[in-house]
DNA sequence: CCTGACTACGTTACCGGTAAACCTGGCAGA
DNA sequence: TCTGCCAGGTTTACCGGTAACGTAGTCAGG
């Protein structure tokens, strides 16, 4: 990388300084300047350094750095998309990570990415490391929170409620009839969030007298085997169940394989939800019961959010993007 | 963010290159000094700069980049977590963007991203534009290609052969005895590497004498509903096939979709394969014919050729990673 | 006792931009 | 004619690190 601001100044004549000014398109030089300094720029093939830029204004980088539970997920895919797309547009950059649901994980990313001093940081859901929290409250860095709502966030929060999601699928299948309730997850102990649609599912039923009958929580990737297996353990402790409540819409899809292995039919004798709204769950023989995250709208959300704050626009610090019950032919 | 080196020199009475030195771990203090400057470190919470280390050094950045076509792909979802499981363990961070299959849009973001003057770049595909290949010729700059493999790389090259992927397939149903073969696919304009698989798809059943019949191209997103259409599409114009390959898995899952609701038996009325491996396609009632592509697998050997090369040590510039087909019960 | 090597630092000069203060010639108005 | 102002620049002082080099003190060996 070999022309800097100041060979294309020699080259034209001018001051590097109005060569910074005429490339970043300020005022203060003459048309022809312009133009004599552009040419000139072009013809050297000169690269902006935004290393030194960001470095010497002391201030406001275009970088923004997200972390997300994991990368392979199909959801985060599409929150990814909404983040990037509505950055890109406005010319950041997107440093991603992923914490395998591990706060300290996400703890030892924040510290890496924080050392780059980006204009903002998007992390995925409202639990943290105590010394993540102080560090980001220390740098007065803009942080929009995501996925999991909570109303009392660093600083900004876009989602939606796990706990009123697992809620609301529990009164929804009463309402269907179901009385004897199981329910299949996976990475019990780390995905918190998980942790919160089960709990609002629980209470759900609970507080109408039919509580969660059993449930299998597998330590493994919730995909479609961890489905299939979990629903077959979940079973072979409990006949006694008249619909399953999958971790998410992948889990629930291997539970169905499973039913249909099985000859259970779905949903006579046996109901099956999700948890998702991945677009394979919509085109299946029987449409599945799920629960549709808008996914792209919250990436989106959070990077408007994001760009709000760093422009210093007035905008909410806590942003609810509802999810959708959608009731399926399985429950 | 307050505390920079000269305010921990002051207060632990050293110079600041002193504290540098320690606090990069290199050589020259004594043990008390060390532990001195570390406590007083601690104490202010100091957070390194990397913009200033990197601007200084003039050099290696720990920035990655890396470019993929879209981040909605399950596919790239799984490449983007082996690369960065593989980066992050070295300190690295992961920049990403997508280019929508536009290298257009992918010169736009390399010019972005090269300013940050990152330590490398991962790119997938081996089209890229002139002006994107003369610029990080000229920059010198570590560029692994993925994805679809390159006998002459920019620099280096990580993937496999998506002709070869379809000229096996092809092969493949031959050899099961189909005879009268349609494709169907998506985003034909742009997606060069699909075009590859039919390209290759095309080339095999023309030489064993039963050229391809039909195929149909959507401009849309290579998802379950595309997939659905396409195969209506395609019957509609022509009903005497008996196989149809499709673009990616999901696809296919959204034609054996289509073909079920149409009571068109697969694989006795119409054979069914798909691409890329995913892990729905293999809990399916009936196993999905596809070719399994080790996406984690080019993630990871595409960041372990980036580091070989910034550190100096030999390595191949092509990596060939070979792709499984998957003989399914649908084709 | 002098020399040379080694340890443990300190000093200085950058890296490539940006902000802010500072020039300067020409022209309008008093 | 003098003054003030404005367009169109230039100059200077950083930003927070790092590399290269300088130097004082110590110690062993001849």
């Amino acid at each position: 990388m070999k022309a800097n601001l100041e060979d294309i100044a020699k080259a034209a004549g001018v001051s590097k300084m109005t060569v910074s000014r005429v490339l970043r398109g300020g005022t203060g030089f003459s048309d022809e300047t312009r133009d004599r300094v552009r040419k000139v720029a072009e013809s050297l093939g000169y690269v902006p350094n935004k290393l030194a830029a960001a470095f010497g204004a002391d201030q406001a980088s275009t970088l923004v750095g997200m972390c997300v539970p994991r990368l392979t997920s199909g959801l985060f895919g599409h929150v990814l998309d909404g983040v990037d797309r509505a950055l890109s547009r406005l010319g950041y950059q997107l440093i991603i990570g992923a914490n395998n649901h591990s706060t300290e994980e996400e703890e030892a990313w924040v510290r890496q990415i924080v050392s780059w001093r980006p204009a903002g940081l998007i992390l995925s859901g409202r639990t943290h490391q105590p010394g993540t929290v102080d560090l980001l409250r220390q740098a007065a860095m803009p942080v929009v929170e995501i996925w999991d709502l909570t109303t009392s966030p660093i600083d900004m929060s876009v989602g939606f409620s796990h706990f009123d999601c697992g809620a609301e699928m529990g009164q929804h299948l009463l309402r269907r009839g179901r009385r004897r309730a199981g329910y299949v997850g996976a990475l019990a102990r780390a995905d918190v969030m998980g942790q919160a649609r089960l709990d609002g599912f629980r209470a759900a039923l609970a507080e109408a007298g039919h509580p969660l009958v059993a449930s299998e929580l597998l330590l493994d990737m919730p995909g479609f085997y961890a489905g299939l297996y979990g629903l077959e353990t979940l079973l072979s402790r409990t006949r006694d169940l008249d619909v399953v409540y999958f971790h998410n819409d992948e889990m629930a899809i291997g539970g169905l394989a499973h039913a249909q292995s099985r000859g259970i039919r779905v949903p006579e004798d046996l109901g099956i939800a999700g948890w998702g709204g991945m677009e394979a769950a919509s085109i299946l023989p029987r449409r599945l019961t799920t629960t549709v995250v808008p996914t792209t709208a919250i990436g989106k959300a959070a990077a408007e959010a994001l760009v709000a704050r760093l422009k210093g626009e007035p905008g909410q610090d806590v942003t609810v993007v509802p999810t959708r019950l959608v009731p399926g032919e399985t429950g």
